[in-house]
RNA sequence: GGGCGGGUAGCUCAGUUGGCCAGAGCAUUCGCGUUACAUGCGAAGGGUCCCGGGUUCGAGCCCCGGCCCGCCCA
């Protein structure tokens, strides 16, 4: 074995032995008929829109691990591996290669051409990803992969819809939503970002007006007509009506309200205007209206607690403090259809602005076209003199708006105001898409929705939540408390988020939950599977109605066609949902003139049933691949994934889960849905850290801060790369990983995976040399000996180590488990155990068992974490053990090929651990430390051999374990306390007495002596003193529990005759 | 504005119901080519546990009030 492990000599070649062996299919009927437990994970599926970073190796290795350890503890494991189609990220990354490299648009090439040319892409790059995985060590069950847009999971994107359409979950409705106009579709939050822009704020003046003329009250309800005209309010009308400051203005002109916004080239689709009720103004405008300049649309005004006052209206010191006050005029133009906040207003004061415009729906007035131009043909109708906006864009609307309400003024001649009162710097966030940096218009436009806010699926989403989740107390076991097998079939009862705050997080979501939209106006997803047709009438829609009943009944597709009439859309329009593409039934709908929706599915949507499709649902006994799959799979035991995705992604798939399984599952699919009653998709959710560079700031590609976990695969290898990963991991939101530049290789890489490399170096030459060791042991000789202490202290350290890894690994504590297993590694069986043999094994068989059966067990701890280095190891293990193992130490062959990845984990009975030799080799390792810090502050040659004096205590303690005291320290002899000291010699502390070592060299710095005991006496007396200080407070005695206050009394005693020797010591010394 | 996480050695982090003089790795300094490993071994230095109060025999940990960094939601 050579003297370094070289990671690209090995990994290569073991993988090819793992993924030949099949050790990762998954059986599923070895779980149906009882013989293993299932311990299931789906992959959250990365995009195919780039390679892997850290945060996916992360993942990848955390999910590894526990895949690996629950194999090794016997159960069928099934990790399951994928890609999403990220609708809109790849559609615009392809469009933007498309043009850069083919001057092409897509709209040229039409759907099929351009959807083919995506799936192209998608086959590279999922390759990619793919073989990144493999190169991390991921045993995926490759047989089984699948892509959010494959045949298996379209099927069941195209189930989950029909199902939730003729349930009446999905509609179509016109809402706003996020629009980007560039791409011309609508996107979610998620794909948008906030960016500050310096705007400004325009003061718009709107003319008070009578919306009636003069007609009074009791000619409207005389059935009278009202003149066409709107009548102005004056001044002098507004001071009468106690406005507040009118009797300052001119009483016979034309009264204004000013209102305030950053947005004037919207104001064409005002619907209102709003002002706060606690307005000292607003009982002087009740029941007066505006009039929009140039459009001539008369408005209602509102009182909404929504709108902001003014600072100089504010009546607390909360109010004046929001920066909106100090920009404020107290009235907000509303505009519903081009902001959401005005759309929510409009919402709460529907009917009084209906009525005032005439007709239901009238406040939604769009005056956009997609492109975000300034349109008359998307529900803008009484356009008026405002003609000369129509076809501009936003921006240069915005000016000419600005223009001409500079240019106006409300009443003729020079003593008129300008309608523009001013305008006022402003700084704000401004919303842009993801894709095309574009500024988000808030759009009102016909999308599908998915009514999440149903007791259905939000309300069995939450009531998927473990009790213990939300409640103050700890729960025994947090994320999950070993309890049963190995890793503990935890008790049932719910999903449990580790660690468990984001419970709160994802209750939170759901209570604040709107409807879904989940059309997007792409080409690259799955196509929403509703053919539609807009009839002129109701009666139109009726008899479209039955006559597309009719054909369906008569095609006899029944069951695979759900028919919808909506006759509240305007124009009424006829929905029909198919289960599958039927051509016959297609053509027949065409000729009703039904035509299929052109929008596809939000990419969440079908990553909302990743754990039902990619396990073959709704039809999993369709073909071999899925067979078995959902009934012995789903519910999955874990998801581990980032905190973003809780609110995406986590409680998405929870609805779809919940709903689409019936109540009671596993049993047969046969079954109605529980509605809302089946099973989540996994028992518990583990939300890992998100790595971050040094400084703190989240890694991305354009701050170059990154790190390509290939690169540390190729630098450090892939146990490297897991070892120090998987160590960052704490329950913590965020874990910092230093980034520097490697300029020599041109990649970032970090210090920080040099300890993993180191790690992985340990362990290979510890194995080196203990495989030697063993080489040259009898190992066939029947050991008759008993065990040294030191043999029966590494079995006990080896028990709790076992013990704490699963653990550990049971409570996502994967910080921990890669501790424990480095201190095992490391501090017990390379500093201790290694050197404590070196001197007897060659004597003693049963110490060679020990060790071989320990290496074995390292091994197998270990390997989950490094999958590589220990399988490589252990294949010479194999070769070099004794048969026998040693007794209370269960060690299986492997299952498959000999390989360790198939191995059982180590079992180590609760009688190895051994708390007496635990202390006696402590004790040893306390004289080690002892002489090695005597050998420093003297100097003494590392290779010097010295003598120590024994007491009888101490060497009965050494005689227990032979060679350990001297293996590690350098003593050379061991001598009675009475033997005459040879060359220079000096005194030792040890459990409250004194030695000798001597032979130390011809003679020692009895200033270096002095400075040593000296700063033993400081420490010492230091200790005694804060000792006898706890003692002598008052209540410490009568309150401290006996236990402790017994402790410290021994503690002091010990503490003050080690003072006193060294106080001796030092006497003699001067 | 609401919710959450964090602040402990130069750096990255542990510190589980309050109880040994507060720990690890890296970095630093000193010694070492020592027959498993220099990706190693031995030793040393290094801390106002963010600040201020409180509870307690006892606080890094619990309570109250601040400050700073970060994330999520509105």
């Amino acid at each position: 074995m050579p003297k370094q492990y070289a990671p690209a000599e090995h990994e290569p070649r073991i993988r090819a032995r793992w993924e030949g062996s099949g050790a990762w299919r998954a059986d599923p009927e070895r779980v149906l008929s009882g013989r293993a437990r299932g311990f299931s994970i789906v992959i959250p599926p990365p995009n195919v829109t780039g390679a892997l970073h850290l945060g996916h190796a992360l993942n990848g290795t955390l999910q590894d691990v526990l895949c690996r350890a629950h194999r090794m503890m016997g159960d069928e494991v099934l990790w399951l591996p994928g890609t999403d189609h990220a609708g809109i990220a790849t559609q615009a990354v392809v469009e933007r290669r498309l043009w850069q490299e083919h001057k092409r648009r897509r709209a040229e090439m039409g759907r099929e051409e351009f959807v083919a040319l995506v799936q192209e892409w998608k086959d590279q790059y999922e390759a990619t990803i793919s073989e990144q995985l493999r190169a991390l060590g991921c045993s995926c069950d490759w047989s089984r992969q699948r892509f959010t847009m494959d045949p298996v999971c379209a099927r069941a994107v195209r189930a989950a819809f029909f199902r939730l359409f003729a349930d009446g979950l999905i509609e179509r409705g016109k809402r706003l939503v996020n629009w980007d106009p560039v791409l011309q579709t609508a996107v979610a939050d998620d794909e948008c970002y906030t960016e500050d822009a310096d705007s400004f704020f325009y003061y718009l003046r709107y003319p008070l007006v009578h919306p009636h003329g003069a007609t009074t009250q009791a000619e409207r309800s005389a059935g009278e007509l009202p003149p066409a005209d709107a009548v102005p309010v004056t001044w002098g009308e507004l001071a009468r009506r106690g406005y507040p400051g009118a009797e300052g203005r001119p009483g016979d002109q034309p009264a204004w309200v000013t209102v305030a916004t950053t947005r004037p080239e919207t104001y064409m689709g005002d619907a209102a205007v709003a002002l706060n009720p606690r307005d000292p103004r607003a009982g002087a405008l009740r029941g007066l209206f505006v009039e929009l300049p140039l459009v001539g649309r008369v408005v209602p005004i509102v009182e909404d607690g929504y709108v902001v006052l003014p600072a100089q209206l504010a009546r607390t010191d909360e109010e004046a403090a929001d920066p909106k006050a100090a920009f404020a005029t107290g009235f907000l133009k509303v505009t519903p259809a081009h902001d959401a906040n005005d759309y929510d207003l409009y919402q709460r004061h529907k009917q009084a602005i209906d009525r005032a415009l005439g007709r239901p729906d009238a406040g939604l007035i769009n005056v956009f076209s997609p492109a975000a131009a300034v349109s008359d043909r998307h529900g803008w109708s009484d356009v008026g003199d405002a003609h000369l906006f129509v076809g501009l864009t936003r921006e240069q609307a915005r000016a000419r708006v600005v223009s001409e309400f500079a240019a106006r003024s409300l009443s003729a001649g020079a003593a008129g105001e300008p309608l523009l009162e001013g305008t006022r710097p402003y700084r704000h966030g401004v919303l842009r898409s993801d894709r095309t940096k574009a500024v988000i218009e808030p759009y009102l436009s016909d999308q599908w929705f998915l009514r999440v806010t149903d007791a259905r699926l939000r309300g069995a989403a939450n009531e998927a939540l473990a009790p213990d989740q939300l409640g103050d107390e700890a729960p025994l076991g947090v994320g999950g408390a070993p309890a049963g097998g190995p890793l503990g079939a935890r008790a049932e009862g719910g999903l449990r988020f580790t660690p468990r705050r984001y419970a709160r997080v994802y209750k939170q979501w759901h209570d604040g939950i709107r409807d879904w939209c989940i059309s997007r106006q792409l080409w690259w997803g799955h196509r929403v599977p509703v053919w539609s047709v807009a009839c002129q009438s109701v009666e139109r829609l009726r008899e479209a109605q039955a006559r597309a009943a009719s054909e369906i009944a008569r095609m006899g597709f029944g069951d695979a066609a759900a028919v919808v009439a909506d006759d509240r859309a305007d124009p009424p329009v006829l929905h029909v949902c198919l289960l599958r593409d039927e051509p016959a039934l297609i053509d027949a709908l065409r000729a009703l003139g039904l035509e299929r929706d052109p929008d596809v599915l939000d990419t969440w949507f079908s990553s909302a049933l990743w754990p039902l499709s990619t396990m073959g649902w709704p039809e999993p006994e369709a073909s071999p691949d899925t067979r078995g799959l959902l009934a012995a799979f789903n519910p999955t035991a874990v998801l581990s994934t980032a905190r973003e995705i809780i609110t995406l992604w986590v409680s998405r798939m929870v609805m779809m889960n919940r709903y689409l399984l019936p109540e009671g599952w596993p049993c047969s699919l046969a079954e109605p849905p529980g509605r809302g009653a089946g099973p989540a998709p996994f028992r518990d959710v583990f939300i890992h850290a998100v790595v971050q560079d040094g400084e703190g700031k989240r890694m991305s590609k354009s701050a170059g801060n990154g790190v390509d976990p290939l690169d540390i695969v190729a630098s450090h290898g892939a146990d490297a790369l897991r070892f120090t990963l998987c160590q960052m991991t704490t329950h913590t939101q965020d874990v910092r990983l230093p980034v520097v530049r490697d300029a020599a290789r041109g990649v970032n890489t970090s210090p920080r995976f040099d300890l993993g490399r180191n790690v992985a170096n340990k362990l290979w030459n510890a194995s080196r040399f203990a495989l030697s060791m063993l080489a040259g042991a009898p190992a066939r000789a029947p050991a008759q000996e008993g065990l040294a202490t030191v043999d029966r202290w590494m079995l006990s350290r080896l028990a709790r180590a076992e013990r704490a890894a699963v653990v550990a690994i049971g409570q996502y504590r994967f910080s921990d488990y890669a501790e424990g297993l480095y201190d095992l590694l490391w501090r017990e069986f390379c500093d201790v155990y290694l050197e404590a043999v070196k001197p007897t094994i060659a004597q003693r068989p049963a110490q060679a068992r020990v060790l071989a059966d320990a290496l074995d067990v390292v091994l197998r701890l270990a390997h989950p974490l490094m999958p590589f280095v220990t399988e490589a190891i252990w294949e010479r293990l194999a070769a070099a053990r004794p048969a026998a193992v040693t007794p209370g130490v269960g060690l299986g062959a492997g299952r498959v090929g000999g390989l360790l990845a198939t191995a059982p984990w180590p079992v180590l009975d609760e009688a190895l651990i051994d708390p007496a030799a635990e202390g006696a080799v402590g004790d040893l390792l306390g004289l080690v430390a002892a002489v090695n810090q005597a050998r420093a502050a003297h100097g003494v040659p590392p290779k010097r051999r010295v003598v120590l004096h024994a007491s009888a205590r101490a060497r009965q303690a050494m005689d227990r374990s032979p060679g350990l005291v001297e293996t590690l320290s350098g003593v050379g002899r061991v001598e009675d306390e009475g033997a005459a000291a040879v060359g220079a010699s000096t005194m030792i502390m040890w459990d409250g007495a004194e030695l000798r070592l001597s032979d130390l060299a011809e003679a020692i710095d009895p200033a270096a002596e002095r400075e040593r005991l000296g700063k033993l006496l400081a420490a010492e007396v230091e200790k005694a003193a804060s000792l006898r200080s706890r003692l002598e407070k008052p209540g410490y005695a009568q309150r401290a529990p006996a236990r402790l206050v017994e402790e410290s009394r021994a503690e002091l005693a010990r503490s003050e005759q080690e003072a006193d020797r060294l106080r001796q010591l030092l006497g003699r010394l001067a």
